[in-house]
RNA sequence: GGCGACAUAGCCAAGUGGUAAGGCAGAGGUCUGCAAAACCUUCAUCCCCGGUUCAAAUCCGGGUGUCGCCU
């Protein structure tokens, strides 16, 4: 028993890849890892648009739902978790199947990325975050020049989050390093799918998907989740559908209008996820067509690698 | 039928003689600890015809269209 498969699911928001790896899993005896970083989050199901609990039951799923909206994840965590859980299935000999539109996670365990030790300082990225509200992105950035003039060749000066990521990871050590010069992870033999299908229709699902959130009560759980007290600053309240209808709670605007900027903003995001896959040069693309069903895909993805 | 207003990118819209602001949508892109985040790039010759002028989206005349009011 030596496979190392893992298959890695992966594609802009909605076009299917939860429901995919649900069949991928059941015809390869697989188990599915989420590598969404929304769907981790407890009490965000329906916005975060998680699998079925009748597809939860019937196909193992790991690592959602696994902290509270209030935890504060990093990419760090989020990748000695998913490894460990990898290396659990495989163990097994199951087939991991990770599932999820997250670039920075998914790359997080396709390559070998090293992470300082330490945890991020939090007082000190507040204390960065106030001199920058002073003195401006400029200043920031000139500074990050003095301290590190590589990372800050690599940051636009209005990027202050990235600015300030780099300092912070200056003074704790290394400084930030260069996604692109990273060894591949060794450890797996990954089967990349990158799904994707016509922008037209993959827009058409966004939108109408949105709404079948909000009648399957979005807006309910958004004030759950308020009620138990979870502020709209965290960073699991600002994922797309839950900022937006909080915008709504709080009278900024009506119903109509949270829907539609949720869809607007769901669609940028699919854009920017198409973006990130697209440096994988061996993702291997697999093209949704109109009246593909979810067999054919799956077959597809199966004869792909043999 | 008459009078008036308006006509600038897919949409909203600034510009009233000097060589087309801005926003939204769209498209493309960046990315090592908040990533469903943060950030960057890109997109018009101004309804049509004629005139005035060194120079017109901007002024004049005519046409067409839209809107409003009147009959």
């Amino acid at each position: 028993m030596n496979n190392r498969t893992v298959y890695i699911i992966s594609g802009p928001t909605a076009v299917g890849k939860s429901l995919i790896s649900y069949y991928l899993a059941k015809r390869t005896d697989g188990e599915v890892v989420n590598c969404d970083s929304i769907q981790l989050y407890k009490h965000m199901d329906i916005g975060s648009a998680k699998p079925s609990e009748k597809e939860m039951d019937a196909v193992t799923h790991h690592l959602y739902s696994i902290v509270e909206p209030d935890d504060s994840m990093t990419v760090a965590r989020y990748r000695t978790m998913a490894l460990e859980t990898i290396d659990d299935i495989l163990s097994r000999g199951k087939t991991p199947i990770v599932c999820g539109g997250t670039g920075l996670y998914l790359n997080s365990i396709l390559y070998d990325m090293r992470f300082a030790e330490s945890e991020a300082d939090v007082e000190r990225r507040a204390e960065l975050e106030a001199l920058a509200e002073k003195n401006g992105n400029e200043y920031m950035h000139q500074y990050l020049e003095a301290l590190d003039p590589e990372a800050a060749s690599r940051i636009h000066p209005n990027n202050i989050r990235k600015i300030i990521r780099a300092i912070e990871a200056f003074e704790y050590g290394k400084g930030v390093l260069d996604l692109s010069d990273c060894p591949m992870n060794p450890d797996y033999d990954f089967r990349f799918i990158a799904l994707n299908m016509e922008r037209e229709w993959l827009y058409n699902r966004i939108n109408n998907r949105v709404k079948r959130l909000i009648s399957e009560g979005l807006v309910e759980e958004v004030q759950g989740l308020l009620n138990r007290g979870y502020d709209p600053s965290l960073p699991s309240m600002k994922g797309i559908g839950y900022k937006e209808i909080i915008g709504y709670l709080n009278g900024e605007y009506d119903l109509v209008d949270a829907v539609e900027l949720t869809m607007k903003n769901t669609r940028h995001y699919a854009k920017r996820q198409i973006t990130w896959l697209k440096r994988y040069d061996f993702a291997r693309w697999v093209e949704i067509n109109k009246g593909d069903t979810v067999g054919d895909i799956v077959n597809r993805i199966i004869d792909y690698y043999g």
